[in-house]
DNA sequence: TGTAATTCCTCTAGTAACTAGAGGTTCAAG
DNA sequence: CTTGAACCTCTAGTTACTAGAGGAATTACA
């Protein structure tokens, strides 16, 4: 048996978001001592080990959820796992993509600046200048 | 003079948005109608056009404050900009990597159950392993 | 066994950067 | 001059936590 503070030390989990994800129903609600404190067992281990992966994988909760629901699930609901996969790494693509746009912009706004800044700094112009750059970024994260 | 829907269709930042960074005072309190209705004057649409374009690079609002404050800045000060783009150079940079590293994984986890998935689908086990994957992913976005 | 340090409890509120809605007023067109 | 679109303020909700207050339980050591 594990108290909250074990669990938090073996998963990297801190102790407020633990219990943010038994609030959330992440987590089941673990057994408790006399004094109220959280008891938890391998599974609620094994459980938030998962939930953390997922997020370090930057799945949303909510789609941590569905798949924790497919827990021993069979048939056609593994597909839906198999669907939150790939929609996941097409999401990373798509990130990975706009971000190099980025990259390449604030680079040229980087070295529009380097090291002489005469009058006016050409950083704060590029910053304001959205024509200079080619290929919009959208709006999103 | 525009109304705030003028501003907001030539900025594409929503109206309640608009009000929202005039009350985080990143926009200065506009000249108001005898009826109480913000009008704003081309001043305004240049500044909510920079910090549009911050917001597409990826600045926090925090950092657009503090790029807002150096207008008209001289000497040192140019430094601040100037760094904080090498700053946000380096966090997409690092972003980069580090969801280049996700796609790496994701894909592994998704071939894991490309079509057969013939008694536990390998996506749920792959998602909830955390040592198959090479290269620790960090807890930051 | 006593006591002090540590960990735990609940609850509220704060973070970023908006977005949505309620309930009401003003403006512009016909 | 009336209608309908756009505007006003204010509150609350979103995501995924984090921080703090005030107090109780557990653990370590003498």
């Amino acid at each position: 048996m594990y108290s909250i503070g074990d669990l938090s030390r073996r998963t990297q989990v801190k102790v407020p978001t633990i219990r943010f994800y038994e609030g959330k129903g992440l987590l089941p609600k673990p057994e408790r001592t006399a004094g109220n404190q959280r008891r938890y067992d391998e599974a609620a281990l094994k459980r938030l080990l998962f939930i953390r992966h997922c997020r370090d994988l930057g799945l949303p909760l909510i789609d941590v959820v569905g798949l924790l629901s497919l827990e021993g699930a069979a048939g056609s609901d593994l597909n839906r796992a198999h669907e939150i996969a790939e929609k996941q790494l097409a999401d990373v693509r798509d990130r990975i993509a706009r971000l190099q746009n980025l990259e390449a912009e604030l680079t040229r706004i980087s070295v529009a600046c380097d090291g002489k800044h005469d009058h006016v700094c050409a950083v704060l112009h590029a910053f304001g200048d959205h024509s200079e750059c080619m290929g919009t970024h959208s709006h999103k994260k």
